[in-house]
RNA sequence: GGGCGAAUGGCGGAACUGGUAGACGCGCACGACUCAAAAUCGUGUUUCGCAAGAAGUGAGAGUUCGAUUCUCUCUUCGCCCA
């Protein structure tokens, strides 16, 4: 038997659709649209299994939706800006474009190998002034919409490398590259004013009922809107300060606390800056990082100052004021108030400066015994030692109450408080767009203005190892602007800022005048379905959500207030690591099988430890290359296998089993598919083709339904049990249409899976025009007879085929003439009966 | 510590609104073909038991004629936030 040649198939379909442009995609009126994207890659150099992964899942959707008559929109692009460019550069003395330039060509033909249903012609890539002169062009409308601004802010800075640090740049405190201690250092930078639309961004989640449940609660967890109290503390008359105000979720305790902690940046900070024993202190918290974890995993210390605070619900309680590491400036009004009985911070700071810890809230009511020593209590309870607060249940009424108390008496305010934070968006880093913008002689900032865009990013030889690289390209940095001197902002964007607007440049990636063009944007988004990993649950999606608030923002023109329509999250892809006897990392290309154990493939005495299955990375070495994979058993096995272990929102496990499997079974179908040519050639008098036509129907259902729910896994079972039928039934006689008619609709459903086999096979029998998703008949699923579960007391005692509809007593009639069954039953009293109509019976005796 | 989710054969995983647990694949065993091996094809494969049968979806309870599915408690694991 003829084998199938993937590599001529996979190639001659590739170039067909390249040269067709199949996958072009204009905007059509008269047609629905579907607009089906994939979170576009970052440049690294090659395609990985996460992208393979991704890629399929949403290629399989495409073609689905183009197949059922959509006009899809399937594009893209590269996430081209970003440090690892500027890394490589370093590394290899060369410059971050040309480095991406060529990673982009060798990724762009290894995804053509997987067959993707792309359209090419929408390809963008961030990191050109095409693209990022729109970005500027979207920063100075936001800039004149009053949100963008500057300010000053804290960044991780290495001291060696005179370089900002991203978070995860900072490994135990120190430099990744140089292993310096990180230090904290304000640098004025650019801020997004995101916090404008928490709210929105908050109640507006509310509406995207096709996203996954654990996203949205993320996303709502990081907006974190929290209700409490703004509270107005006297202080003991002093020349200096009258009063301060703390924000509080729990104003409720306020008759337990014993001090007030300020952030070493509040204003009150201004006072203490002659005292070197505070500039001492201020450069000590300087060391901790600016994470919420570090600083939370950090000793709490603080520095007391001659202020004292007087509770404003009892006069007589006079507590210290402190600056405490603990607390930070951009979160609520930089102060707090603290309780240390029912906040472990508070508790932490209060045992080691010997502050008293008075319990105000016990599990039970009236419980005397209760204290706090080493563990804060923060459940729920009763509030006692709060005077007239005493008995009101925790939190239900106390935080009400308390409240209501305090507005009366004019001595605080209801305060909404979110966690959600402006979005910094300045990156001291050469490979990036740069921002618009230009100082005067007094560092006054000014737009660039529109005609000067884009601010093309000079071209460089060699990156230097410290510093900022653009703030030193002085016939860069310096211009002058009608006879004015002007220097340039030489910091560049977040590379964030340039995928949260992407989706909305495909829909018109050649305009050269605007960014988007909006009856365009009005055609194709919001995206239908997007699709990507999870690791970007929050910031990329909340930016992009955002990225649309702003520009609709005071513009009715732009009436789409959210991006993607329907989210899907893929697992990630995982392999089982290997390590030899010295423990270190070995590569699955160097381990080989005997006998189902596992030896190393250079020395096949050495046995290798079998270490658990991990997502796939670089330092476990535990990486299988796709590249590698796509050539010895091609895309479609690829896809196949890629679909078939595990549902797509979860983990799956690459093996090389499963690879095998799946490049077989392609195998198994082209011999399946010669087998039916040869039975379609034959002209039979004969029809039995009432059970290939049921069977198609009931199949056509089962992959439409598991297509629309995602159940990619649950397809491949269903085309293994196809196969398993054809070959058992194709040898029957059938009239030559309606084996070639139920065929072709089998082989439609294929396409969107496995398009290189498919399209052969319909080449092969001539059906390639007009390929239209096949739709299934209600009455052709009627079956005339069923098989029926017979249970007695609960237990499944026997299974028996009736004709649909039959009644109880006939069902009845038939058990008692089963000799399996009716022994169950002989001369006991049927106590009761539970009669499910064509399902099941269960008898009680 | 808080939030969300998961747990089913040797393994990955099926099971629609409570109604035949283990689909499909991998692995394994046996058989056919072969001088032989690979490849391929066929049969079997939850556990215990010769069998009839019994047990069985992380553990324990509950609701129900009936629970992998619903409720409660617990254990373990994963993810996110701290």
């Amino acid at each position: 038997m003829e084998r199938y040649n993937f590599k001529k198939v996979e190639k001659y379909w590739q170039d067909f659709w390249d040269k067709n442009k199949t996958f072009k995609s204009i905007v059509d009126k008269n047609k629905k649209k579907f607009y089906c994207l994939e979170m576009f890659p970052y440049p690294s150099g090659k395609i990985h299994m996460g992208h393979v992964r991704n890629y399929t899942i949403g290629d399989v959707l495409a073609r689905y939706k183009s197949l059922q008559g959509y006009n899809v929109l399937h594009p893209m692009g590269w996430d081209s800006f970003g440090m690892p460019a500027e890394n490589a550069a370093r590394l290899n003395n060369l410059d971050p474009k040309t480095w991406t330039e060529s990673n982009i060509k060798n990724m762009k033909s290894q995804l053509k190998q997987l067959g993707l249903s792309i359209d090419w012609d929408r390809e963008i890539s961030t990191c050109t002034p095409e693209y990022y002169k729109h970005q500027q062009q979207f920063f100075l409308e936001l800039y004149d919409k009053g949100l963008v601004y500057r300010k000053e802010q804290y960044v991780n800075w290495d001291p060696v490398d005179e370089t900002v640090l991203a978070n995860e740049q900072v490994i135990d405190g120190k430099g990744w590259r140089s292993g310096a201690t990180v230090e904290r250092k304000k640098l004025n930078q650019w801020f997004f004013n995101i916090t404008k639309f928490a709210n929105e961004l908050l109640e507006s989640l509310e509406t995207l009922n096709e996203w996954p449940n654990k996203v949205k609660v993320m996303q709502k967890n990081w907006i974190g809107k929290s209700f409490g109290s703004e509270i107005k503390f006297e202080i003991e008359p002093n020349e200096k300060v009258k009063e301060i105000r703390c924000f509080t979720t729990r104003p409720d305790t306020l008759f337990g606390m014993s001090f007030i902690a300020l952030s070493v940046d509040h204003p009150i900070s201004k006072l203490y800056e002659k005292d070197p024993s505070f500039r001492d202190f201020k450069k000590k918290c300087s060391v901790t990082g600016t994470t919420e974890e570090s600083i939370a995993n950090a000793e709490k210390i603080g520095f007391k100052t001659d202020l004292i605070a007087i509770n404003p619900l009892d006069k007589n309680i006079k507590v210290p004021v402190y600056f405490a590491n603990f607390v930070l400036m951009d979160y609520g009004l930089g102060a707090v108030f603290g309780c240390p009985a029912h906040d472990q911070r508070d508790l932490d700071f209060a045992n080691k400066y010997n502050l008293p810890i008075k319990t105000v809230v016990t599990p039970e009511k009236n419980n005397k015994n209760f204290k706090v020593e080493k563990e804060a209590y923060t459940g729920s309870g009763y509030l006692c030692n709060s005077f007239f607060l005493d008995g009101l249940k925790v939190p239900e009424e106390s935080i009400i109450k308390t409240i209501e108390h305090l507005e009366n008496k004019k001595l605080g305010t209801k305060k909404i408080n979110f966690r959600l934070k402006d979005w910094g968006v300045s990156r001291q880093r050469y490979w990036g767009c740069p921002i618009p913008i230009i100082y005067d002689e007094h560092h006054k900032p000014h737009k660039v203005p529109k005609e000067l865009l884009p601010v093309k990013l000079p071209s460089i030889d060699k990156l230097e190892n410290s510093g900022n690289p653009l703030d030193k390209i002085t016939e860069w940095k310096f211009i002058s602007i009608n006879g004015k001197k002007f220097y340039r902002e030489t910091d560049t964007l977040d590379t964030f800022v340039d995928s949260s607007w992407y989706f909305l440049r495909f829909c018109s990636p050649q305009n050269k005048l605007n960014g988007f063009n909006s009856e365009e944007i009005k055609y194709w988004m919001p995206v239908d379905q997007y699709i990507g990993g999870v690791e970007h649950a929050i910031l990329h999606l909340l930016y992009s959500r955002f990225f649309m608030q702003a520009l609709s923002y005071e513009d009715n023109s732009f009436d789409i207030r959210e991006p993607f329509n329907g989210l899907f999250t893929q697992g990630m892809v995982c392999h089982e690591t290997y390590k030899d006897e010295n423990d270190n990392w070995v590569s699955p290309d160097e381990v080989e099988t005997k006998d189902g154990q596992k030896y190393l493939k250079k020395n096949l005495s050495i046995k290798v430890k079998v270490g658990a299955s991990e997502s796939m990375s670089k330092s476990k070495k535990n990486v299988i290359d796709p590249e590698n994979i796509i050539r010895d058993y091609g895309a479609d096995s690829v896809r196949l296998f890629i679909l078939s272990d595990s549902p797509p929102e979860k983990d799956i496990q690459w093996s090389e089993e499963g690879i095998i499997s799946a490049f077989k079974f392609i195998q198994k179908l082209w011999n399946m598919h010669l087998k039916v040519i040869n039975q379609i050639e034959k002209h039979h008098k004969n029809d039995s083709s009432e059970k290939l036509l049921k069977y198609t129907n009931k199949f056509i259902k089962k992959i439409t339904y598991n297509l629309d729910n995602f159940n990619y896994n649950i397809i491949i079972a269903n085309i293994h049990e196809l196969h398993t039928f054809i070959n058992n039934e194709i040898n029957n006689e059938y009239k030559k249409d309606t084996l070639l008619e139920n065929y072709k609709k089998i082989l439609i459903t294929l396409n969107p899976i496995i398009p290189h086999f498919a399209n052969e096979a319909l080449k092969n029998i001539n059906c390639l025009d007009e390929l239209i998703w096949p739709k299934y008949k209600e009455d052709l699923l009627k079956e005339d007879t069923k098989p029926f579960v017979i249970q007695i007391n609960g237990k499944k005692r026997g299974l028996i085929e009736i004709k649909i509809d039959q009644t109880e007593n006939e069902i009845l009639n038939l058990i008692y003439k089963d000799n399996n069954l009716k022994k169950y039953l002989n001369e006991k009293e049927i106590k009761k009966k539970i009669f499910v109509p064509n399902k099941l019976m269960n008898i009680i005796i």
